[in-house]
DNA sequence: ATGGTGGTTAGACCA
C-alpha cells in the first residue's frame, strides 16, 4: 500500500473541518500536516477529525494564531514540539507513522511569514524569520541524513525558484521571494552533505510556473493567478526512491469559503 | 502609490 502525505495551510482548521473531511475523503490521503490550525489544544476538533479518518493525532496549538498538526490514519509516536528561537510559537511539529517496514518521519512546519519590509534591520518579523531559518538549518541538515526515512512538509512562507512566483522581477523585493531568504531555503535544502529532494519538483518541471498560495484579496484569483509556491513537500534521501507522485490540489482553492493555500501532496511506495 | 480580503475575536493583529 501507498503512504499518502499532504500539506495544507487551512487558515482556520475549525472554519475548514468539513473541507479537511473532504479533501481526505477524495484524495486518501493517509497523514495530513496542518498549518495555521488557529486553535488551543483543548479546542481542537478531535472527535471530527477522527470521524473524518484520522483518530492519530499529534497537535500543538494557540489562541488565534499560527498552530501545527499532523493527522493520520495510522499510529504517530515520537511526538515532538520544537520552539525555535526559544518561542512557545507553535511552528514545528513531528512524528513517526508506523509503516509495514519500519517508521517514516513527518514534520509539519510553518516558518514565519516575515511582515512587510524586507529590511531586516528595520523589520523585526522579518529578523525573526532569519533566525527561525538559522536556527532550523542545522537541525534539518540532521534530519536529511538520517537513515530513516523523513518527510517534511509545511508553509515554508518561501518561494525558491524564479518560477515559484508569478513574477519574479515584480516579487525579487517582497518577502517570500528576496534573495536572502531564497539563498537559506535552497541552503537548507542542500544540506550538509545529504540533502533533500524538492517532491513537487520532480514532477512539476523548474522552468514550469507552479503555486500553492492566491491572495484574498484578488476578485478571480484563477484568472489573475498571481500566486506563489509557498508550501513544500522535502525528502530526504532515504525516502526518495519511494517517492511516485507529487501534485498542487488547487481546485481546494476554487471551494466555497477556501484557505488562500491549496494542499500538496505526495505519494510514497513504502513496501 | 494604494488598497484590495479573510480569520480570530471583539479592537487590533496577523497573513
Amino acid at each position: 500500500m501507498p503512504l499518502t502525505v499532504a500539506t495544507w495551510n487551512v487558515n482556520s482548521v475549525r472554519k475548514r473541518l468539513d473541507q479537511v473531511a473532504r479533501f481526505a475523503r477524495e484524495t486518501a490521503i493517509d497523514v495530513l500536516c496542518l498549518q495555521e490550525t488557529k486553535v488551543i489544544n483543548d479546542l481542537f476538533p478531535v472527535d471530527a477529525l477522527t470521524e473524518a479518518g484520522f483518530p492519530y493525532q499529534a497537535i500543538a496549538g494557540m489562541k488565534g494564531y499560527n498552530g501545527v498538526a499532523i493527522l493520520s490514519r495510522r499510529p504517530l509516536t515520537e511526538v515532538r514540539v520544537e520552539p525555535w528561537c526559544g518561542r512557545d510559537d507553535c511552528r514545528h511539529i513531528h512524528a513517526q507513522v508506523e509503516t509495514g517496514t519500519g517508521p517514516v518521519e513527518v514534520h509539519s512546519l510553518y516558518v514565519p511569514a516575515g511582515g512587510d519590509d524586507p529590511d531586516a534591520e528595520a523589520n523585526p518579523k522579518f529578523a525573526h524569520k532569519l533566525a527561525f531559518l538559522d536556527e532550523l538549518a542545522p537541525f534539518l541538515a540532521g534530519r536529511a541524513a538520517s537513515d530513516i526515512p523523513v518527510v517534511l512538509t509545511g508553509d515554508l512562507n518561501i518561494a525558491p525558484l524564479e518560477t515559484d512566483v508569478w513574477s519574479h522581477e515584480r516579487l525579487k523585493r517582497v518577502i517570500t521571494h528576496t534573495p536572502v531568504e531564497r539563498d537559506r531555503l535552497k541552503a537548507m535544502m542542500a544540506g550538509e552533505g545529504a540533502g533533500w529532494t524538492d517532491a513537487l519538483r520532480r514532477f512539476v518541471p523548474p522552468d514550469e510556473k507552479v503555486f500553492t498560495w492566491w491572495s484574498y484579496r484578488a476578485a478571480d484569483w484563477r484568472a489573475a493567478d498571481k500566486g506563489r509556491r509557498l508550501d513544500h513537500i522535502w525528502v530526504n534521501g532515504a525516502l526518495a526512491p519511494m517517492l511516485s507522485f507529487a501534485a498542487v490540489h488547487d481546485e481546494v482553492r476554487d471551494w466555497t469559503e477556501p484557505s488562500d493555500h491549496a494542499p500538496v501532496r505526495a505519494v510514497f511506495e513504502v513496501p
